[in-house]
DNA sequence: TTGTAAGCGTTATCAG
DNA sequence: CTGATAACGCTTACAA
């Protein structure tokens, strides 16, 4: 392995007037940087990151959490978060799994974006405590070192459920995320809310995990108890998220052909995944910039890391209109 | 923050004892250990990565090379990954972007696997010369510090074709991905090869580049061209991926439902996305086990690091039938 | 069994 | 403008 040593010797000055000229500090002569230079691109040298964050005390990588890997809805948001962070010279490292929790108070990563409800907030908080930067994007959290970046998800709930309403359904169903999700209950408390001011209309909450898996096994549940079926009061569903809604439409295309989406059931979902907008009937959903939350989150964490002051911000959502939703008055 | 000098003070040992103590090394007694284990987790302390491997010349991390975070593709494929390296105490990180590459020659990672065509293969070359362990995924490239895991993309090219001339199908075409794609040369070389086997059969090139949009452009232009219709000879069309063939089904389904899939057009695509499972018709596809891709790539960058022998693998692919190619007499 | 001390490759302070 | 030199936190001979 070549060092700074090994340029020094070579270049005939000390390791000191090295560093200085690979570092670009006017002290040295240009002419002797050149000449640094010349022999350290000879050598092939390339300094050795443990050996400079030891010193420096950071490592310009920041690192983002998630639940997995399974990506569909990650894309848009880690590139948003690139994009920001390279500009400013960080590098952005993909992590997920307990064991990859390390990386923070080892010190390996300058900073973390937290996607992964499995992440314990008692462990977040104490990294804060310890002096890491950190932005949740998926629960609340205060602390000087800690950024909410949060969806708005009331308005989105609002809306969703205010559709279905608009479109006279009475007879509605909220299909949840997992237990501990905080978009989940934040949805729900939303929809309930905008439910019981209307007066005249139900709400009946399905349980699901935000998994696809789970909206064809609520549909397969709900065909059974009657609830869906070509006949009767068409149920208007609200899926948490696009996913299980797509579960829910792949269930009933492939094992119930007869029942007519937008019209014997009523679905919107939650994401406006891409994946939503190829669907057949396109599925009505709540949609967000996932790249500008990437964004926004990264550039929080850039601002808690100067040590620059940061506002609470939010991410805002709009209604997609879809023909899995329909009118109630056929 | 706080270091085992810290540790050392506090129980009154010297340093070296504290880190052979916390190294679980038998040389200090059971009971300073427990001491000095005692005041290590009461003052929160946390060994420092940077030291760590600036010392030992290794840190543990294995990284993944991607073009982007897109996603849907790799979701299994990482965790076969995860899967495998944490057994062996590793932990995996996602990269993407030039910016990352420096991870390796500085040392941050101790291994990488790529899955990138924009990675320049003298750049890794130059690596692998450098001593750095390397598994490549999309390309060949021979070196003691390289393993190759491979597609066997001749086997799944031929495959395809041969279930379409199966079907009688005798005008052909092959949708390629983007030009510098390995994947995409082996398979067109297979198709090619076993097109001019059959002899009554032609076998027509469609540049792609392994996006939807590019399968979307493709059936426009293909209708317009009149190749594509309700009526005269069915055109089948391999693509060489899965995503190129969805942009296809997307964009006719959308814009000209009275040319039906399985009928007027044969289309047949390669990589099995869970999506494909779930179109309407079903997409005839090429399968393989994605998280065995990735756990075979692992385990072979294990065996490099360890210095044990590794053989050349392969993964096996097959057909996948599917609705979306039907007969050619009607 | 424990302590001393050298060194991993950098950076940065201070003299020259 | 350049060069010694002391850190950074940890591991590991070697000495006691």
């Amino acid at each position: 392995m070549v060092s700074i040593k090994d340029i020094a010797r070579q270049a005939g000055v000390s390791i000191s007037t090295v560093s200085y000229a690979l570092n670009g500090n006017p002290k040295v002569t240009e002419e002797t940087t050149a000449r640094i230079l010349a022999v350290a691109s000879e050598l092939n040298y390339v300094p050795n990151a443990a050996a400079r964050s030891l010193k420096r005390r950071e490592t310009k990588i920041i690192g983002v959490f998630l639940t997995d890997f399974s990506g569909a809805f990650y894309g848009d948001l880690l590139q948003g978060m690139k994009e920001v962070l390279s500009v400013k010279g960080y590098d952005l490292i993909v992590c997920s799994g307990k064991q990859s929790h390390r990386m923070l108070p080892e010190r390996l990563i300058d900073g973390a974006i937290i996607l992964d409800e499995t992440f314990d907030s008692k462990e977040l908080a104490s990294y804060a405590e310890r002096g890491h930067k950190l932005v949740v994007l998926d629960r609340e959290l205060k602390h000087a070192n800690v950024n909410q970046v949060l969806l708005d998800n009331k308005a989105g709930a609002a809306l969703a459920v205010e559709y279905l309403l608009e479109r006279g359904h009475r007879k509605l169903y909220a299909m949840t995320g997992p237990r501990g999700s905080f978009d989940s209950k934040q949805r729900l408390a939303a929809a309930t809310q905008v439910v019981e001011r209307v007066g005249d209309a139900s709400l009946t909450v399905i349980e699901g995990d935000f998994n696809k898996s789970s909206g064809e096994h609520a549909a397969a549940k709900l065909v059974m108890e009657g609830v869906i079926g070509p006949h009767g009061e068409p149920a208007a569903i609200f899926c948490f998220n696009d996913e299980m809604a797509i579960g829910m439409c792949h269930y009933l295309q492939r094992n119930h052909p007869d029942i007519v989406l937008g019209k014997h059931l009523h679905l919107i979902g939650f994401d406006n995944l891409e994946l939503a907008s190829f669907m057949q009937p396109r599925l009505a959903t709540i949609d967000y910039s996932k790249r500008k939350w990437g964004a926004i989150a990264a550039e929080q964490l850039m601002k808690l890391i100067c040590g620059q002051e940061v506002e609470q911000e939010r991410i805002y959502v709009s209604l997609i209109r879809g023909e899995t939703v329909g009118s109630a008055t056929l």
